[in-house]
DNA sequence: ATTATCTATAGATCTATAGATAATGC
DNA sequence: ATTATCTATAGATCTATAGATAATGC
């Protein structure tokens, strides 16, 4: 064998050496950057104001993109594995599929308050994300077809819930981004009730569900750093 | 009274001359050309690219929006108020605030098949549609606290359920884009089944409602004219 | 020696308008 | 005479790259 563990990482690879690393830094800032445009719907800025806001070079950015478009697909698909991943992470210790669906639909919702910049991403991103390969909706997915086979769920068509979910949340994030003076958890928790009674629950299961304690978000207010700012 | 009729007539205001009416010719055709470069998600079209599939010169756009961003919202305000009279026309008889809600939803997730450049267009625009006072989100918002009022729904908070009901029909019309083989009809009404039972009503009630007959569709298979093709 | 980054800019593209033309009003 | 439209284009802006510089590998 000469090449050892040939695409057995696809991505968060640790980069062998230094310049591996600092490759990967400048790749990083240009997505970082191009997510805070896109979560203020800026998708039409130039390359130069990217670059700036990234604080690398204007060539640097065509060392690592051929195009915007190409900086943006990848600024989206960042967004969902981070907002997908940080997801299991908070709900990996439950092992009943209705039960982490809940959880996973009400930490979302709090996430839209708590980190305004990745939902403001998500919901400009709308329409695509609903039945997406990657982020929430494969995890909804998952969650909702385990949930019917163990009888937990009763709907008859996973792909329809599917799109209630993706849809629900939608408007849910729409809801509180647009009425800030909203109760975050009540509003949340009452739209996941109402999201497993369309699935087939029970009131009284479904709201058994939504008051299980989560786990604590307070750590995270924001993103990790903080998105960079452009300057003028 | 020295202005008879000043201010009576909002839009579609009959143009007194000739003038006004070429002039309201113009607008319309920008604004039908910019529709079809939102349905197409190519909102960074150059302005010269907008007015050869208006077939108008390059200057007359100055005399009627003052920036691209102008007139793309003036295309979704007008694609808006056109969506919401057409389901007024084909609603008109219903007086029930329950099944006029029922039959909005049901020809609304039609419409997105019959019509999909308007359902691109409403799709593209996603989250900031959803609260909207334009389109169909107003109409829906009646419909629920009259249906409320009346003890049709019993849904408590009214605001959320216009969330759940702007999401889930998102969700629905990204599924039938993204699901091409879907019986359109099957789909739509039993997305609306789901939406009334979490609105209150019992699934005999819902069912019924779903199945009443609908105003026929199939004059209207795509816009009254065909959206302008940009020329090479 | 190799690789990534940076700075500076040529050339392409786009916006916004000036001035000419055409249509309508009166 | 007035008003809207059209054509042509100056000037602004942006993209994509060439060539220079800096960092790392070996």
């Amino acid at each position: 064998m000469d090449a050892p563990e040939r695409e057995s990482r696809e991505r968060s690879e640790e980069p062998v050496n230094r310049l591996e690393r600092r490759k990967m830094r400048t790749r990083a800032a240009l997505i970082r950057a191009a997510q805070g445009f896109i979560a203020r719907n800026r998708m039409d800025v130039p390359v130069l104001e990217i670059t700036q806001a990234a604080d690398v070079g204007m060539g640097s950015f065509y060392n690592h993109f051929g195009s915007k478009e190409e900086l943006f697909e990848a600024a989206v698909t960042d967004a969902l594995d981070r907002f997908g991943a940080l997801l299991d992470g908070l709900t990996s210790s439950t092992t009943d599929p209705a039960e982490a669906f809940a959880a996973r639909f009400r930490l979302s919702g709090r996430l839209f308050r708590h980190r305004p910049q990745e939902a403001a991403l998500l919901l400009a991103n709308g329409s695509s994300l609903i039945l997406s390969e990657r982020g929430l909706s494969p995890r909804a997915q998952r969650d909702i077809t385990t949930a019917i086979e163990q009888g937990r769920f009763t709907i008859g068509d996973p792909e329809l819930g599917l799109a209630v979910a993706g849809g629900t949340l939608f408007g849910l994030g729409a809801l509180l981004r647009d009425r800030p003076d909203r109760d975050v958890d009540a509003t949340v928790d009452e739209m996941t009730e109402k999201v497993l009674r369309m699935f087939g629950m029970t009131p009284k299961q479904a709201q058994a569900l939504c008051r299980k304690p989560l786990p604590d978000l307070s750590s995270l207010h924001e993103s990790p750093v903080d998105w960079p700012t452009p300057r003028r």
